[in-house]
DNA sequence: TTACCTGTTAACTATCTTTTAACCAATGTT
DNA sequence: AACATTGGTTAAAAGATAGTTAACAGGTAA
């Protein structure tokens, strides 16, 4: 899987930003919602997003002081004001803040995403889809299905294995450091998760072994290449 | 084209309700959006919706009133509540004054799709239509009458069994996820509904028990696969 | 009321997945 | 070569998930 682009969404009206966030993730993104600038600032800090979408009318830190904090750390991050005002005046402000857009509420998803497109693509971070089904020499790899399929066979994948197999189908004859796939795969990097790994990929050589040419090579001390023919 | 099912939404919140019903709207359905009951009550004698979306807290005339009243002139309609309170007594009020449903907010667009889908399903007003018969190796299956028919056997199934055996039979061979299936036929995903489903997989298991090839497949942690020959 | 019928909850059991542990092999370093 | 580190393999432990049966609650009909 690859890493999801990260958006720091900060909206004080509950429902509101739940339901935006709702639906950004349905559009594939990973969402920090926060209910005030201040927590806006700290997961800002911790997080370090892609990409922010600030209300302008927060407590305790409004939109325009958070902007004009954030740019100060970084100056090419997208910063997307949302408003239900329409005065002239705060869109003056906002960009002196350092807004690049400045969307009007309400406003419709396909909008917001679009808008969100825009700028992702300015700073070539564009999403792309993954395919989804993968040949692995006669065998077929539907990771939706959990299969995978030969000629002479059919078995379904559990989670772990799916997962696993399609991120190395995502970086073919790429080295992948354990780390990655660790962070990738479980979400985190430890001891015991690395030995974790060790077994699985001895599930997945089983897996594989009837296919020639088709190997998961080890490099020592680093990690993983997948090679297929 | 056919036509649109019409929804009435009564939400005094204007951005949130804006891009409900865009998500409504861009889902298939036509929406009147009413930012108070006075409003609502006007459009639902004016449009004659299919289903109602009331917001509970609304100047003019709340939820509760607006649902009675309604109720009077139409007892099939479904009404659905959404709100923010969690108070059983407000519940328990929700379904005297003749609601459907009643949604907590914040609810995602997944799930409020899912509950409308419910309800227009039981009404007999689904946007696509189905097939009305599935022939299951040499059972046949009519969901219209909730009968379950075979050479030497014929019956009535509930309303729960036939609507899990009819998405089962709208999606054959295809992995359907647990959350899925309880969304599409229970409209919410919850811890004991799981359970619920578990015992009307055991259900359905038993009722087709009889033919040999057809399995309602296990996919461990991820849902189920409905496989006929 | 009583007697069902349906769907949910509960309790117990069975099964499957993932992690952990133990031991061994390979690699790299001194 | 001796040693330490890293990874491979297998099996058992732990944990999570699902199957099954029965009891229960709420509603409906006789």
């Amino acid at each position: 899987m690859q890493k999801k682009i990260k958006l720091l969404l900060a909206e004080d009206d509950l429902q509101l930003g739940f339901i935006i966030r709702d639906n950004l993730e349905e559009a594939g993104f990973e969402v920090i919602n926060c209910p005030d600038g201040e927590q806006a600032w700290e997961y800002y800090q911790k997080k370090d997003p892609d990409l922010c979408l600030l209300d302008v009318n927060m407590p305790y830190k409004d939109g325009f002081t958070l902007a004009r904090k954030i740019r100060q750390k970084n100056d090419v991050i997208p910063i997307l004001f949302l408003t239900a005002k329409s005065l002239e005046e705060d869109k003056l402000k906002g960009f002196a803040a350092g807004a690049d857009d400045y969307i009007l509420k309400p406003f419709s998803m396909k909008e917001l995403l679009s808008r969100i497109q825009v700028f992702l693509r300015r700073n070539k971070m564009l999403i792309k889809e993954a395919p989804d089904s993968y040949r692995i020499g006669n065998t077929v790899f539907v990771p939706a299905e959990f299969k995978l399929a030969g000629p002479d066979r059919e078995l379904t994948l559990t989670l772990r294995e799916k997962e696993l197999l399609e991120f190395l189908c995502q970086h073919p004859d790429k080295v992948l450091k354990r780390e990655d796939i660790l962070l990738h795969v479980w979400g985190k990097n430890d001891f015991f998760l690395g030995r974790s790994m060790d077994v699985f990929m001895t599930r997945l050589r089983k897996h594989l072994a009837i296919e020639a040419g088709i190997s998961i090579e080890t490099i020592h001390g680093i990690g993983y290449r997948f090679t297929t023919v």
